[in-house]
DNA sequence: AATCCATCATAGACGCCATCTATGGTTTTC
DNA sequence: GAAAACCATAGATGGCGTCTATGATGGATT
């Protein structure tokens, strides 16, 4: 295992071409660096520079180990800043899953800013398993995603929504009260491929002898609903994404629905941060308790 | 700074729990452990766990630094592989700007892996500033851009080409011999966002009066085509990203070009790396030189 | 051709460091 | 109340990072 003061002593040598002045430039002598940059070299197992007459040169594998020791020694900066931040503000780390409606979870965060200004959150997209990783290895403190029937110490229930279809405005079953798999046989259809009840959405089609034409899939809910809204074609999404450039419609015998949660931390919660947490806590379930949202 | 070391002690301490059970996993006796948490804490500023009766938790601190340090340590892993397999087999790293057609790169590559099995050919995907950014940080080797009047040490000229304007094939314009702003001011216009020529575009239509109805944008070229392919709109392309699913038609008073061009390595090569660097110019060269592709 | 200069490598000295054993202090378990 | 478990401290010790001194080599200058 390399160390990282060797790295610098190496980094050192690649900006100045010479060992002399490398050593010049983290205050060691000569000698020193002379030495650091060999135990470097028997650290990693290959020659990472060639000495030829007063020059140094890069050898293949040193022009390989350049970006890496780069990557390296940014990745150590970051943590530093990480715990820099820690040490001014709180920050609270969410996850939320691609399928949210971006407006919906712009005004829960927008409106917890309000009540708490002190706190930063960041925010961070996923999947269902990408978040319930990240939980695990503790790069997240708390995650909105759909409940699966976890326990309390893990999730906080939320609300519930159905999965509508939508149109475009103009289009001519947009008014009608419901529609049927039948009546869609001669549309296109947008895939939103994050879709949680996408297999059951293509069943639903199968199961009523129906093909409907794929025109168009993307893992971007926005870019899924810009196409509908474009005239592209229709496509299934969770009620909350729902806006006025669209038309939406239940879909007959299509009774889908999804419960959310605040998925709480994977790991015991310092005491300074305790009450920052319950705040929160409390902050979601007021605005997006099993009542519905009510901001 | 940091040491390695002590964040692999500190990473036994999360997975195990105890000081007691870190040390037998990291080969070093209890009281060593604990004063190398105490020399990492001191060099981090901050309190990493929580000592309370006889068990240890993270503070909010070593909660935000957990992931950090995992992501140092999956650096040097990586930077450790990379060193590996340049003592394996040689490597060239080559950057392609997106708007290449993937199918030309992907043949120029395949006809070299069949003259050259042993070299392994790293692609990495950018814009033209990325790609002069990575050149210049020598995490790449090579570039395939556009050529702009580089001097021979920068850069190998290769060949040039019309951008044309595509169609879905059953377009009512499709076979015509040239097409005129006017005739597509009721067309849709699919937009690649990462064409070079994306404002003189833009000015070819304003210039004649004429503002296409923009139905779609992407930076990823493929799917712009695949747009067109589908019958949604038409797009500028380089003549190479044309195939059979689309028509292209040149744009009446649109004359601009482009040539490509091989960019060459910014730094030393190693002596062992020379030969192999000039075989892959000439490879370059010989299929995609200045009088066409011939691959 | 001889001398000087610049630069990397090696040798030995030395203070500091990482790690050990021994032990203290505290809390939990039996 | 005794034993066990676990973290922190003290002192000893071998190894390490860095120093100064110097050697080796090749290019530049005279």
């Amino acid at each position: 295992m390399m160390d990282l003061y060797l790295l610098r002593y190496f980094l050192a040598v690649v900006e100045t071409g010479s060992f002399t002045r490398a050593a010049d430039r983290v205050f060691v002598t000569q000698p020193t660096l002379s030495a650091g940059i060999k135990k470097l070299e028997s650290q990693v197992g290959q020659a990472l520079f060639e000495r030829s007459n007063r020059r140094v040169f890069l050898t293949d594998a040193g022009t390989r180990f350049l970006p890496r020791a780069k990557a390296i020694l940014h990745e150590c900066n970051l943590a530093m800043q990480a715990l820099e931040e820690t040490a001014t503000a709180p920050v609270l780390r969410l996850g939320v899953l691609t399928t949210l409606s971006n407006r919906a979870v712009g005004e829960l965060l927008a409106s917890y800013k309000r009540s708490e200004p002190r706190v930063t959150v960041e925010v961070y997209d996923g999947t269902e398993q990408e978040l319930t990783n990240r939980l695990d290895d503790r790069s997240l403190d708390y995650a909105l995603s759909i409940f699966r029937g976890e326990g309390k110490e893990k999730a906080l229930p939320l609300f519930e929504e159905r999965y509508v279809f939508i149109l475009p405005s103009g289009h001519r079953l947009a008014s009608r009260p419901a529609v049927g798999a039948a009546e869609l046989a001669e549309d296109y259809m947008v895939v939103r491929s994050r879709c949680e009840v996408l297999s059951e959405t293509s069943r639903y089609f199968t199961d009523q002898n129906v093909r409907p034409r794929l025109v168009y899939r993307t893992p971007n809910d926005s870019r899924a609903i810009a196409m509908v809204a474009a005239g592209i074609g229709g496509t299934v999404v969770p009620e909350s994404l729902v806006d006025e450039r669209v038309k939406a419609v239940p879909l007959r015998g299509f009774d889908y629905k999804r419960r959310l949660a605040l998925f709480r931390p994977r790991y015991q919660l310092a005491a300074s941060t305790t009450q920052l947490a319950a705040d929160f806590e409390r902050h979601v379930e007021n605005s997006w308790g099993v009542t519905g949202i009510t901001t």
